[in-house]
DNA sequence: GCATTGTCTATAGACATTATAGTATATGCA
DNA sequence: TGCATATACTATAATGTCTATAGACAATGC
């Protein structure tokens, strides 16, 4: 399947880079574009957007910056895919949030492709609508004390 | 996400196609082309493509066409997909067939992004290489059939 | 008032997708 | 043998999307 645009890419590390300062106040692009190495310009961009669709607010000025404006056990990871990358599904006509019939296809509803391109949408949106950036955060930190505690065990070698 | 190629469309049609008729000789291009409204020109590439992966076979000249070089029921989804799309995973750090670290991930085990998109990769997966073309034919039909039990319900209105 | 920081639009360059053209090569059959 | 029929193969045109950047503008805090 086609990779997930870097746009995309860039929007969910800087959310996360945003949940995990989630209450420390408002966060500079340039910040989240050289801890994350985002392009800052196009960054500007992914930030606004996302913004625009209610998951970020903003400050101007002095002590300004973008913080997320709701908990991070509310943000889907779905959610933020969403507004980059558009729909889920592989295909249009197999979209729950924005269906669109195949020009070409007399009998939508028996149409082989879209049977199964209707599952595989399916099958991401129950990962993707059910893991929030909470959830994420937590299991990267489990993975991360996971590997701490095996070093020590690889240095005794 | 990235809706699939209108290649990967013409190359799902085709095989569907070719599978409706496995046993019953080749069929020329020109008629696959005609039924499944596909550029010709541009499905001679696709098939080649798949006939290159092993999954069809033809035959030049007189009597000559396509045809599957396997049973529909030992051809899965994933396989075609795999071939003229490329790896399922939304990111080659996330692929099992392709792995491909990212260039600015310092700790790739404990990604945030790469979790997730690796679940997203093993939901497609197990969707996509479950459903043989065999498995889709059938669904095709169950779903006609269900449709034409309706039908005359609808008329009787 | 002025440095700071986000807002907004336009656009250039690179790359991938989609489609077609044209030539070459193999096959079946009279 | 020779012709009609098919696929094999390569090149490339046309289009669209992605990625990134530039630059002028507007709001805020101190």
């Amino acid at each position: 399947m086609r990779t997930i645009s870097k746009k995309t890419q860039y929007g969910l590390k800087a959310m996360q880079a945003l949940a995990r300062r989630y209450r420390e106040g408002p966060v500079l692009i340039g910040t989240l574009a050289r801890e994350e190495s985002i392009p800052l310009k196009f960054l500007e961009v992914i930030l606004l957007d996302l913004k625009g669709h209610g998951l970020l607010e903003s400050r101007l000025g002095r002590k300004g910056g973008y913080s997320l404006s709701r908990p991070p056990s509310t943000v889907t990871i779905g959610s933020i895919i969403r507004i980059i990358e558009g729909p889920l599904a592989p295909l249009p006509c197999a979209s729950e949030t924005a269906y669109k019939p195949c020009a070409e296809c007399t009998d939508v509803e028996s149409c082989g492709t879209r049977i199964i391109m209707r599952e595989v949408r399916d099958a991401m949106s129950e990962v993707l609508d059910r893991t929030t950036l909470a959830d994420l955060l937590r299991r990267v930190e489990a993975r991360r004390l996971e590997q701490g505690a095996h070093e020590p065990l690889m240095y005794n070698i």
